[in-house]
DNA sequence: TCACGTCAAGCAGAT
DNA sequence: ATCTGCTTGACGTGA
């Protein structure tokens, strides 16, 4: 079991994910963003190394425009060696890598043109992994889509899009349940049609469900990945007090988590934390999963 | 230096 | 009809 947060770290004051406007795209400033992003990733990366937080999502904001027809620059082979030595430091640590493409990817959406975006940006974020030469167990994770007023024929449409894609992108992608329209079982279903392994979103999943319980989800979900792909990926975020349902908390709640964790029982994965403070709330978590006895010093960092 | 209008992209649900 | 949330406000012009 590892512990990571998505994307930005709060600590060491610089960010990865620094973008540009449309208008002001030049391949100056796109290598300019592109080199401060890595470096920041880097950064980040070696804060996570010291403090023992080895899983860790990759914004997809890295290449600014990487998908958009207005990139004409061969961004892949002017830092190959720079994604090279970053995929280095990820492996030697054996740090566990996702990433979450944002929410205009989507693969089962009615017009053509969305799904021909969707698969580029999809491909984009394949290249990135496959730049850094990381194995099958880095994911990209995505929800299964858009209703369109009818969800079994939605998540049909899914898999026959899913069919079609590289192999490449096929061997990354996994699916997250959310909460509003595909629920775990949902995604149960799509899993049956495209052998897809599915990510568990704990916190989607308290708002949505079927009133299975933490342990019976676990179960199913285990089933869904192959030694290929690692040990399964579950996303936890606890609700923002006062707020309406579905708002990330601002700091982990640490006996939410505890609670989860005991529920979670005997099973292992990789914990994302989806809390808006970052690597604090990690750490926090990380000193209490040090204390379940399922899981051996060893376990914690392979 | 700071205020503030706007930013590539989709979808659903609330107002 | 318009706004909000999604994992996250940040970019950039104009004063």
């Amino acid at each position: 079991m590892k512990i990571g947060y998505p994307c930005i770290n709060w600590t060491i004051g610089c960010k990865g994910d620094r973008t540009f406007r449309l208008k002001s795209y030049s391949e100056e400033r796109l290598i300019e963003t592109v080199e401060n992003n890595l470096d920041c990733l880097t950064k980040m990366l070696k804060y996570n190394i010291d403090n023992n937080l080895l899983f860790f999502r990759i914004t997809s904001d890295l290449v600014p425009f990487a998908s958009h027809p207005i990139c004409k620059f061969n961004w892949q082979k002017y830092f190959k060696n720079k994604f090279k030595e970053i995929g280095e430091i990820i492996k030697e640590n054996n740090i566990r890598i996702s990433m979450h493409p944002d929410q205009f990817i989507v693969l089962n959406s009615i017009k053509t043109d969305v799904v021909k975006r969707s698969i580029a940006e999809l491909y984009y974020h394949t290249e990135i992994l496959d730049l850094m030469k990381l194995e099958k167990t880095s994911k990209i994770q995505l929800h299964a889509g858009g209703a369109y007023a009818n969800k079994k024929e939605s998540l049909i449409r899914f898999a026959e899009n899913f069919k079609k894609l590289d192999r490449k992108i096929k061997d990354r992608l996994v699916i997250e349940n959310d909460d509003r329209i595909f629920s775990f079982q949902d995604c149960l279903f799509l899993h049956s049609k495209t052998d897809i392994p599915l990510l568990f979103d704990v916190f989607h999943h308290s708002i949505l469900n079927n009133k299975e319980s933490i342990k019976n989800i676990l179960e199913k979900q285990n089933k869904t990945w192959k030694n290929i792909d690692g040990i399964p990926m579950v996303d936890y975020s606890s609700q923002k007090p006062g707020f309406r349902d579905g708002s990330h908390a601002e700091k982990i709640d640490l006996k939410d988590f505890g609670s989860f964790l005991k529920q979670s029982k005997p099973y292992d994965f990789d914990i994302m934390l989806e809390i808006k403070d970052k690597e604090n709330s990690a750490k926090k978590a990380l000193k209490i999963v040090e204390k379940d006895k399922r899981f051996t010093r060893k376990e914690l960092i392979q």
